[in-house]
DNA sequence: ATACATAGTTGCAAGACACAACTCTGAGAT
DNA sequence: ATCTCAGAGTTGTGTCTTGCAACTATGTAT
């Protein structure tokens, strides 16, 4: 087991140093958009009526660089914001069809880059990192739910 | 294997945003070391003699932004640089004793910080794991060995 | 009414990075 | 020799992303 752990040193480094690029290059063709911005679209491509304040705590960000984030987002017509009328503090976040257009569409270049790793991967390979990499995450955040 | 696919998109997304922050997180008490400081150290520390050209190539930065960093470790003392004597154009970098204590104790910190991950993962996970992100790498690099 | 808490905004400042233009060194070609 | 060209590294500058602190606006409780 001292095997793996000194393994992990040396992968996490690499996993940080190669996934974000591997994650960014070319996945969202003709507009520039940042890493967080592409991941506040996929948190509300998949639940719609976020809080800012919400939004910051899923992206591990501070409240002010959301507000600028949702700002350049809403500008640029990948979300609206509209006040709660329960509650006229908070904004509802809303991803629009163009939000939702572009981040199926950064979706599946993952998907067929995807495709091809999996491509050049063992099916062992393929299934340990399917059960491991969940794990890992599971873990790394505490025992918390994704 | 479509199933493991959509995983993905979700899964890498998050490791991107989880990993740089479980691994930087007090990993160096004291000092203030970026993450790319800590790579260079890293890569140093397992290659000695490195010029800066071929320091960027493994960092995946422009040799402008090398340039400055590499000159910050010198000044904090964790590495040297010499000019090559049979071509001195360029430089031979090397890691000091103290950026090797720096690195290994960062090192240490990660180990016992998986110790704990990997305690919380099945006997399966962790095998998983150690299989299947290896593979992860070697394929989003294009093939080329780590 | 007054005090307090919460959501979001704005004015900074810092850090990390790329790009372009520069210097310095070395290797041919004439 | 010297001229030219390529490669390694540096510096100037601008951009992007982020955090912190101070602010406004809205809601809640006493």
């Amino acid at each position: 087991m001292g095997h793996g752990a000194e393994h992990l040193h040396h992968l996490l480094m690499d996993v940080v140093r190669t996934a974000e690029f591997a994650l960014m290059e070319h996945v969202v063709p003709g507009r520039a958009l940042s890493m967080s911005q592409l991941l506040a679209l996929h948190e509300l491509d998949h639940r719609d009526g976020m809080s800012q304040r919400e939004l910051a705590e899923r992206l591990g960000l501070e409240k002010s660089s959301v507000s600028r984030l949702v700002a350049d987002l809403e500008s640029e017509g990948l979300l609206t914001r509209e006040r709660d009328p329960d509650n006229r503090r908070l904004y509802r976040l809303e991803i629009t069809a163009a939000g939702r257009r572009l981040h199926r569409g950064a979706a599946d270049v993952l998907h067929g880059r995807y495709e091809t790793w999996a491509g050049a991967m063992t099916a062992k390979e393929r299934e340990g990192l399917a059960l491991g990499l969940p794990a890992l995450l599971r873990v790394m955040r505490g025992g918390r739910a994704g």
